[in-house]
RNA sequence: GGAGAGGUGGCAGAGUGGCCGAAUGCGCCUGACUCGAAAUCAGGUAUACAUGAAUAAUGUAUCGUGGGUUCAAAUCCCACCCUCUCCGCCA
């Protein structure tokens, strides 16, 4: 959520800003509004004053004994009017609130503008693909014969699920393991295990609700709030400190989780039907940190920079991306794309996503710190995947591929593998 | 699932209809005393919003959440959420 205060005073600026992320800011109906909400509250403030005044100095003339027949006939009608009053105001209020939970962050001053992902910019290269004197197979028909079934997860759940067995089952939770004590033991992450299910409430505060519940599988119960399934850790994480105020010696907090992530995948008919780079279920290793703003574009570069370390301690070749302005999630003010290379596709596809979202999310949460003043300031929140497990597993499959169809096992792997060296079919 | 108890400021803990945004204690901050500290004494110490140039002033809201009764609600009524204790069940 946007500060108020800067809508009010600069909605112009605010208007051009959205405008390069491809959000129509609709000025006119915020002007509108506003005004509106501005003539309520006084109004219902003053007559809250009144009916505060009047029944105080009931309270004082009863305790005298005196009449209170005058005082009350000037209160009759206050009633009334204060009840029609507030509910208008509350009507506003949340219409306002609607409107401002709607709108998207504004893109950081650095990130580039464009009009679609083609305009990304390529920051960097870690690795060369590797030169395969044969055609390299995908994960699918590679996998086929290690482990990897998709026709079995599509008889009981649907499209978009997988089951796993023996080897490759094994190596997707090496690979989760090593990335937990990766970030655990050397970039000092606090291993988090949080939550799968959580209300509308958290949802709302990390910016998933309430543009984009169509991606959200939803759990109704009989009588009670429905809850969620998680569509990545960073919603549990990031809650953690969900109206809170945290001391400024216990910054900044760094939290890392192994999760299942579970997404609908409404918007993708048809797009990457085939394997596992798309899933309805997959698994992720989160790291979130809640910092000092001005310490939080620093944090997502070193932040990006675990969650490279991975891919290169699995010597993946992999790029490294700004995302432009269109580019841009719902509460990102900046965002970089780690993405891999996928030897059958030859392309490079995204495999991790890191992202500082300034004050935005701890606005809607009220996730705050008291600062060296005293004062309670609003946290940065930045997060960022160390890695997508499931597309992990794929690159590893598709660039460690040997002509006759095993795979070998990363060396940093192996110590998760029982020392095995290759997966052979 | 059954029975009971309870949710008040950073913490502990009073408050059962009216000068209660809330006693008191602890903590914290400032000052006095002191060479300095401790002890002691005095004062201060929530958040958000509105009007506003304002970190001024004034007003409004907030005692788990949402409704209701009333001129007036932390206090009375209803619903819900959460915590704790005991019993049952259970990975």
């Amino acid at each position: 959520m946007l500060d108020i205060q800067l809508l009010r005073n600069g909605r112009e600026q605010v208007a051009a800003s959205l405008a390069t992320r491809g959000f129509v800011l609709d000025t006119h109906e915020f002007t509108r509004l506003e005004a509106e909400r501005k003539r309520l509250q006084t109004y219902t403030q003053t007559l809250q004053a009144q009916r505060n005044s009047s029944a105080k100095a009931i309270g004082i003339a009863k305790s005298r004994g005196e009449d209170i027949a005058t005082i009350m006939a000037e209160v009759a009608h206050l009633g009334e009017d204060l009840t029609v009053a507030e509910s208008a105001l509350n009507i506003l209020q949340s219409e306002l609130n609607d409107m401002l939970q709607s709108i998207p962050n504004l893109p950081h001053q650095s990130v580039p503008i464009g009009h679609s992902e083609a305009d990304n910019v390529e920051l960097s290269r870690f690795g060369t693909p590797q030169e395969m004197d044969f055609s390299a197979q995908d994960h699918v028909d590679l996998g086929e014969k290690l482990g990897l079934d998709f026709e079995i997860a599509s008889r009981m759940s649907g499209a978009r699920f997988a089951l796993l067995r023996g080897g490759v089952a094994r190596l997707h939770r090496a690979l989760a393991q090593f990335m937990m004590d990766t970030h655990t033991d050397q970039h000092g992450y606090t291993e988090t295990w949080v939550p799968y299910l959580v209300n509308a409430a958290a949802l709302r505060g990390t910016g998933q609700l309430p543009k984009f519940e169509e991606d959200l599988f939803c759990v109704p119960r009989q009588g009670m709030d429905p809850l969620y399934l998680i569509p990545t850790a960073e919603v549990p994480l990031t809650n953690i400190v969900r109206e809170q105020i945290v001391p400024l010696a216990d910054l900044p907090l760094k939290f890392v989780a192994h999760t299942p992530c579970f997404r609908s995948e409404a918007g993708a008919y048809g797009r990457d039907t085939r394997g596992m780079i798309r899933q309805h279920q997959f698994d992720k290793v989160e790291l979130v940190q809640l910092v000092e703003p001005h310490l939080s574009y620093d944090v997502l570069e070193t932040l990006t920079g675990h969650a490279e370390a991975i891919l290169r301690a699995l010597g993946l070749p992999y790029r490294k991306l700004a995302l432009c302005t269109r580019d841009l999630g719902f509460s990102a003010a900046k965002t970089y794309d780690l993405e891999v290379w996928l030897p059958a596709q030859k392309t490079y596809r995204e495999i991790s996503s890191c992202s500082n979202f300034e004050a935005f999310q701890a606005r809607r949460m009220q996730a705050r710190f008291r600062n060296a003043q005293g004062k309670t300031e609003l946290l940065h929140t930045v997060n960022g995947s160390g890695l997508a497990v499931g597309r992990t597993l794929v690159a590893v499959l598709e660039n460690y591929q040997q002509a006759d169809g095993s795979v070998v096992v990363p060396e940093v792997i192996r110590p998760y593998m029982g020392g095995l060296e290759r997966l052979v079919p």
